[in-house]
DNA sequence: TATTGTTATACTCTATAACTATA
DNA sequence: TATAGTTATAGAGTATAACAATA
């Protein structure tokens, strides 16, 4: 949070030109805009498949880990149960995946992808390859996975 | 978004050891994760002075950019302007900033902080600088230059 | 007592269309 | 015609309290 000089912005500047000293050395801002950013491009992208960000995500991850509890997949999504109950309303709803009773703890569900869940899956995560080959353009493979390795890092001091 | 195998979850495995194969090479997730756990820490950091993140990143670009229009500011923040319309009037309302009428082009208002909007700004930053040291105490310098460096060539990306 | 899933609720954030007054 | 600021509105995201059923 180092500042620096305050120039005056005259009448018709450019927002280019205008110092952002204060948010330029303020990471939580960048992390916004870049969040930003890739959301609604990964939104718009997953738009065709009726899926958002998370829902995707829930999606995918069921598909990979039959048999998840819901809350166990809200803390692999990083959300509070209640909102995730919604998201797996839909997914249900939709017939994408299945909610099943677990005998050995009766207030438990186990989420099951059905094979209608898995084929969205697999085509959806093709579409998000696209969407990462665009919105990652300008940055290289390593510093990709320095990023990620560094927001885990930010993540886990939560 | 590589795959390996697909392990099934035990009635009562632990979160930690669930497959987020597809998940932990989906960068757009880890930003999401990462963004949620220091905005939550920021507002937090911001309450006691009625801040959030977007005021108080918006006072201090006023701050630092005095005559700032509101479109240009609502573009540094990569927000729609008709967001940032209720964010000023706050920060009039509560006399931390003022509307001041251009001459030049009477549709347009300039925004200058006033002394108590610059006291706020100084009292707040110290605590966001607190903030930043308590989120990112895992990370180093140099990784939080780079990791904005690259969030910054992403949001150019979109 | 604690936990799983749930309902209800409220607040924040974001996006869009459309208006007014000026340019 | 285009732009600055504004109004209204709707959709997502997120957090919290509190409940029933079960452990």
């Amino acid at each position: 949070m180092k500042r620096t000089a305050r120039p005056v912005v005259a009448p018709n500047t450019d927002v280019a030109t205008i110092t952002e000293d204060t948010i330029r050395s303020f990471a939580g801002y960048n992390i916004k805009r870049a969040f930003n950013v890739v959301q609604t491009d990964l939104n718009r992208t997953l738009k065709p498949f009726g899926l958002r960000m998370v829902t995707f995500t829930a999606l995918a991850l069921i598909v990979d880990n039959p048999g998840l509890r819901l809350s166990q997949l809200a803390q692999s999504l990083g959300i509070e149960r209640p909102n995730l109950v919604v998201i797996v309303d839909d997914l249900e709803a939709r017939d994408l995946i299945t909610r099943d009773k677990v005998p050995q703890d009766r207030r438990a569900y186990a989420l099951h992808a059905t094979l209608a869940g898995r084929v969205l899956r697999d085509k959806s995560v093709a579409a998000v390859e696209e969407h990462e080959k665009r919105v990652y353009s300008a940055v290289t493979e390593a510093e990709i996975r320095a990023l990620v390795q560094v927001l885990r890092k930010i993540e886990s001091n939560g």
